[in-house]
RNA sequence: GGUACCAUGGCCGAGUGGCUAGGCAGCGGUCUGCAAAACCGUGUACAGCAGUUCGACUCUGCUUGGUACCUCCA
């Protein structure tokens, strides 16, 4: 369909490169999901919606995509000095319930809130928690391989052994001795021989309700005299550091390179990071050919964070309950608005752009019902080839969503001038535009029109036809007073009447 | 403090060394009993200063302002 390929920004390169998987037509790619310890809110939905489209695009390109989107259900600090609590473990601990509770309950209003983003679900959706073996495994391996060391039951990554050989920081563009001036050490609480080491497994107090026994044997660095290597082994009740679960899991789903892994930017570091130094530690290479990170979502021109207080949940948006909000922003309004901008800028929150992406969405979408009626002529005076592939290239342009969707605008004019008369279009291009639209903006883009699903059935449906139509004998009769009581009526009740050429239409608004 | 990034018309938001992104709002029009809706048309903006260049919003330097990461965060 189309000659250009595609390419994406690679994190790792800070350029464009042109996308070639492993092993065509298979891609394996890996997003960093959730931590399941609240609702999820506004900033959930941007990589999601973003690592989305990519997965719907290498679909329609004909790719055979297994994406893995993790559930991130322990492990998970609330800060990386020793004492850090689990996230899960003291949400559960402050509502009396257990961890797998406060899991299931969040992870279900997840996926429920991605569903109704039309976010396809991915392939797997392995949680943490089910995979202590692997991340033990992974663990031993590191620890066999000398970049890692055990203190008190605790097993930390050992950075500075790590960079003797391998870069360590250079996917964010960090410099160790930066890190070693710069990090703040939380003076002498640490088992941690530098301050920039990281947890792959912490030893847990025994009041820490989320444990797991790990029996760790290992062949050690030392060597015994006839130059058998000294076996060590310690077991620990505690449980594994977060960055490894990534490690673990995209390994066993997608193998030790895989094609393309996705995440927020501010988990570049150090979560990324240390994710690519523990495949390297572990297996000698670096699993990840292309790291793609999406942007913020800024609220008032601030990042939108848990931790800043300041963010709105998925639900008060699509509720209208939250004080910023001036109304009720459906769910394809918030998807429409994540794409208009491309998912490497930042994208600044506020009640006139939502309320601008939402009529915007709903003349794209009218447009595309529109397709449906229009009549064909002999010849056509717009050029749907070209609009084809400005909206490809767009797309194979490093996913830039907002272009194409100018692209599709600038269609929406030729479909509305054709069915003014004003311009024409064959039957074949016309075949080429509906296959277009609805290919792009249903498939790719997955927008979907939620106007014809709200609650209003059959019977209802018919009463308010019939209440309009004799709204228009009286209007006929040029009885407006009759005309103008029902119109006055239907809108107190929520009916919104539209006038048109030849009739009317409605919708509950 | 260190390291990045950003600065575009009323708002959101693309992009480029010379040629109008797009959406929303506004304005003008078509339609209409009125209104609404819908549709069509319409806007030369690119933080400031200096430099490179035939030509810069786009490249370079400086200034100012802002943001992010360095601690958990999508």
């Amino acid at each position: 369909m189309t000659e250009q390929k595609l390419t994406i920004h690679n994190t790792l390169s800070r350029k464009k490169e042109e996308f070639n998987p492993i092993h065509p037509p298979h891609v394996g790619l890996y997003v960093c999901g959730p931590t399941v310890y609240g609702d999820p809110h506004l900033g959930h939905a941007r990589p999601a919606i973003t690592f989305d489209l990519l997965f719907r695009y290498l679909k329609h390109l004909g790719y055979k995509v297994r994406y893995v989107r993790n559930i991130t259900d322990v492990g998970h600090l609330e800060n990386d000095a020793d004492e850090g609590d689990d996230k899960i473990a003291k949400k559960a601990r402050l509502d009396e319930l257990e961890p797998m509770e406060i899991v299931q309950y969040y992870t279900l209003r997840y996926q429920r809130a991605m569903d109704s983003l039309n976010v396809q679900p991915p392939s797997i959706e392995p949680r943490a928690s089910g995979h202590i073996i692997e991340q033990i495994e992974l663990i031993k391996k590191i620890l066999e391989h000398g970049y890692a060391y055990v203190v008190n039951g605790s097993v930390y990554f050992d950075v500075e052994a790590y960079s003797k050989k391998y870069q360590y920081g250079k996917l964010s563009g960090r410099v160790l001795d930066d890190l070693q001036a710069n990090t703040r050490n939380l003076d002498g609480q640490s088992d941690k021989r530098n301050p920039f080491d990281f947890a792959l497994w912490k030893k847990a107090a025994p009041e820490h309700i989320m444990r797991w026994k790990a029996h760790i044997s290992y062949k050690s660095g030392e060597k015994y005299k006839n130059g058998q290597a000294k076996k060590r082994s310690f077991t620990s009740l505690g449980f594994p550091g977060w960055h490894l679960e990534c490690s673990a899991m995209s390994t066993k789903y997608l193998g030790e390179t895989f094609d393309i892994h996705g995440g927020g930017m501010d988990l570049m570091f150090p979560h990324h990071e240390c994710e690519i130094a523990q495949n390297v530690a572990a297996d000698g290479k670096e699993a990840v050919r292309y790291w793609m990170h999406n942007n913020m979502i800024t609220i008032n021109g601030q990042k939108m964070g848990k931790s800043l207080g300041n963010f709105i949940t998925l639900e008060q948006l699509f509720t209208g309950s939250h004080q910023l909000l001036q109304q009720a922003y459906s769910p394809m309004t918030i998807r429409f608005f994540i794409l208009q901008a491309h998912y490497r800028s930042t994208l600044d929150f506020s009640n006139e752009a939502l309320q601008a992406a939402e009529k915007g969405m709903q003349r794209l979408l009218k447009a595309v019902e529109t397709l449906d009626k229009l009549k064909p002529s002999d010849k056509s005076t717009i050029n749907v080839a070209e609009l084809e592939k400005a909206c490809f290239d767009a797309l194979n342009d490093d996913l830039n969503s907002p272009i194409a969707i100018s692209v599709l605008f600038d269609g929406v004019r030729a479909i509305n001038s054709v069915n003014e008369g004003k311009e024409q279009i064959s039957a074949a291009d016309l075949e080429r535009m509906k296959l277009l639209y609805h290919s792009v903006v249903f498939d790719i883009l997955g927008i979907c029109n939620e106007k014809t699903e709200s609650g209003n059935n059959q019977l209802t449906a018919d009463l308010i036809d019939f209440i309009l139509n004799l709204r228009k004998q009286a209007k006929a009769n040029k009885d407006f007073d009759t005309s103008d009581r029902i119109r006055n009526e239907l809108t107190r009740l929520g009916v919104v009447v539209k006038d048109t050429k030849d009739g009317f239409e409605w919708e509950i608004g």
